[in-house]
DNA sequence: CAATAAACGAGACGGTACGTCTCGTCTTGAT
DNA sequence: ATCAAGACGAGACGTACCGTCTCGTTTATTG
C-alpha cells in the first residue's frame, strides 16, 4: 500500500495540453513529423514533463486516442432499427473518409505508433477499432435476435472483415477507380448471415 | 536518348547485400529499430552507395520486398481444384503466423514503411498484398466459372476482406481466446458467395 | 523595524546537514560534480531549504569554509618565537599537502567557486585565505618589531607571494622533479626582508 | 603504424572556427555561461564536430589557449638589458590589467577550466603561465650571469612567486586600495637575489 | 596503354531529435 | 513560516541518425 501523497500533485494542466498538442501535431504533419520536442513546445511544458507520464512517442499518440481527443474512429454506426441499411450508410460514410487526406493521415499515423511498440499496439488498436468493432458486433447480435441473421454466424468475423477491410484500404491507398468495396462487402457478408428464410438479395449492382 | 554507360559500373554485390542487411535488421529488430547507417554497415558498404540506389528506408524495405527477399505474402494458396477447401487450408496456415513474433515483427515494420511514406505506401502494399489479393480473386474467379459461386459477387470485395481481417489482426496483437477468424470469416465470405443452388453450410461450430 | 519572528523557525539541523553535506561532496567528487540536488539529497533537506538560506552553488560551498567545515587553510603557522623558523615548518607542510589528491581536489573547487561568481569570488577567497594572509602578515610584523626584518619591507607582498606560490602550484599540478619551492620562496624572501644588519644567509642549497 | 587516411578528411577551417567561437564566447561571458551549444553554434558547426576533437569544455578552452587564440599571458617582458627594470615595467603592466574585467574574466574562466579536469589543468596552466614563467626564469639567469643576481638564488621560486601573486590577486578580487604588489613583491625579491656585493635599495615608496 | 569517369568504403560535415540531468521556482500536506 | 517531497518550465548535456560532402581507391569504358 502506498503512503500518502508526496509533493507537489501532477498537474492536469499540462496533462491536457500535451495530449491536446499530440492531437493537433498529429493532425497537421503526421506521426513521422511528430517529434517529442514540438510535444512538449506545442504544449508550452517541459519535456521532462512528457517524458513523466509517457515513455515514448507512440504512447502520448495512444494516450490521446485513449481519451478520445481523437476522434479516428468515425463515430459508430447508427441505429435505426434496420441493422443492414444502417451498417451500409455507415460504412459508406467510413469509406469516403479514405479520400480525406486528414483521416488518412492520422490512421498511418496510428499504424506507424503500432508498428513502434508491440506493447503499445494492442493498446492503440484496442482503443481505436475496438468500441467501432464492439458496437459492430452488438448491431449484428440484435439482428440474429431479430430473425434477420443465422444464429450460426461468425460476428466477430463479420466485424473483423468490416474493420479489416477499412483499414487495409486506408493504408494501402487509392485502389483502382470504381471501387465500391463498402457495398461488395456487405452484400457478402448479409448473404453469408442471412438466415435461411431470409431474403436474398439480387439487386446489386 | 543517353550516352554509352561511363566509368565504373554498380556493384551487383552491394546492391544484394544492402537488400539482405535490410532483411536481417527488419527480422531481427523491427522497422523502427532499422537505421540506414545499421543498413549500410551491415551490408559493408557506404550509406552513399545505399542512398545511389533509394532514397529513403521505406523504399529499401519496399525494394526488399518486392526482391523477394522477404516472404511476409506467406506465398499463395494451393491449387485442389476445390476453391473453397484450398482457401480454409491456406487461410488457416495464415492465421496461425499469426502467433509467430517474426512475421508479426516483419508485418508491423511493412505497415510503419507504409505509414512513413504515402508514395510509397502504394508501392508497398502494392507488392506487398498485391499478389496474394490477385491471386485469390483469381480463384474466385475460377470458382466463378465452375459455377461455384456466384457470377455476380464481388470478388475484390472478398479478397479485401481476407486480406484486411489478416492485416488487421496481426497489427491489433492477440484477440480473445478461442479465436476463428480463419473459419468464421470464410464461413460468412463462401456463404455469401455460393451460388443459388449451392450448398448451404448448417455444420457451422 | 520587523515584527516578531512568525512561523515555524529554520532547523538548525538542516542548516548543519546541508553544509555537511556539501563538504562530503566537494571533498569526493570536486566542485564540478557538485550539484544543488546532490547536496540536498545528500542531507535529507528540500531543495527549497537549500535555496531559502543560499543563493547558489558557490555561496554554499563560501559557507561550508567559512563555518569552518573544511579545513582547506592548513591551519596557521606555529609560533615558537622564531618567525623565520616556524614559516619555513610550516610552509614545508603545506606544501607537502600538494601531493595530497584530496586538498587538490578542494583547493581546484574552491578556485572553481570562485570563478563561478566575480561577487562571491572576494568572499570565498577573504575566507579561505584571508586569516592565513593576515596571521602571516602579523608574524612578520613581529619579525619587524624584533629587529630580525627590516622595517620598510612590504609585508602584503611578501604574504601574497607565499599565499600565491602555493595556489599556483596546487592549481597548476605536479611540477618538475626536486622541486623545492617552499625553502626557494623563503631563501628570497627573507634575504629580501633582512634587516640591514641582519644576518645573510650563505649557506644555500 | 596507421594505414592510409581514410574518409573525409576533418575540416581545418571547422577545427579553427570551433575555437575563435569558444574564445569570443569565453571573452564575452565568462567560462560559466559558455556552453558547447553555444560553441557549436557561434563557429557554424554540429555539436558532434566539436566532441570529435575534444571531448569537454575544459578541454576546448584548453586547446584554444594553447593553439594562442588567448593572449591571456599579457606577452612577455620587455629586454633592454636590465633585467630589474624590466621586470617592473612589465609586472606594473600586468597588474593594471587585474583592473580590466575582460582579462579578469578570462583568467577566472581559464582556473574553472582548470578545475573542471585535474588532467586538463596541468595542460591548461603550462600553456597559458609555462611560456610566462620560463621566460622570467630565462631573464633572472642572463642577471646572474651579469653578476647582478647571486648565483645561488632559486631562480624558479622567484618566477613562481611573481606568476602566483598575480594568479592569486586576479582570482581574489581587487584587494585594498593604494595595493602596490608590484613594486613591493620585486623589491623583496631583488633583495633577496641580490648578489653580496650588489647595491642595497634604500629607495622604497 | 593511358586517360577519363563513375562507383566504391570510409568517415567527417551541419543539423535535428533524442532521453537525461540540473537549474531555480512552485505547489502539496504536515509539522 | 518552514519542512520534505517532488512536479514544473527551461535548457544544456552527450549520443544517434539524418542526408550530404569529401577523401583515396578501384574498376570499367574510351581514346
Amino acid at each position: 500500500m502506498k503512503g500518502v501523497q508526496r509533493g507537489r500533485p501532477r498537474s492536469a494542466r499540462a496533462h491536457q495540453a500535451i495530449l491536446e498538442s499530440a492531437r493537433d501535431l498529429l493532425r497537421s504533419g503526421g506521426y513521422e513529423q511528430l517529434t517529442m520536442e514540438a510535444i512538449a513546445a506545442g504544449a508550452g511544458v517541459g519535456k521532462q514533463t512528457v517524458y513523466r507520464r509517457w515513455s515514448s512517442k507512440a504512447a502520448v499518440v495512444a494516450e490521446a486516442v485513449l481519451a478520445g481527443y481523437l476522434d479516428t474512429s468515425g463515430g459508430v454506426p447508427p441505429d435505426t432499427g434496420d441493422v443492414e441499411a444502417d451498417l451500409r450508410t455507415w460504412l459508406d460514410e467510413q469509406f469516403q473518409r479514405i479520400d480525406d487526406p486528414a483521416s488518412v493521415a492520422m490512421v498511418r499515423g496510428l499504424a506507424a505508433a503500432a508498428a513502434d511498440s508491440a506493447s503499445d499496439a494492442e493498446r492503440l488498436f484496442g482503443q481505436l477499432t475496438g468500441p467501432t468493432r464492439d458496437h459492430l458486433i452488438g448491431r449484428l447480435a440484435v439482428g440474429v435476435e431479430q430473425g434477420q441473421l443465422r444464429a450460426d454466424a461468425d460476428l466477430a468475423a463479420a466485424a473483423d472483415a468490416v474493420v479489416g477491410t477499412l483499414l487495409y484500404r486506408v493504408l494501402a491507398g487509392p485502389p483502382s477507380a470504381g471501387y465500391r468495396s463498402a457495398a461488395g462487402l456487405l452484400d457478402l457478408l448479409f448473404a453469408g448471415m442471412a438466415s435461411q428464410t431470409g431474403r436474398r438479395r439480387d439487386n446489386l449492382v
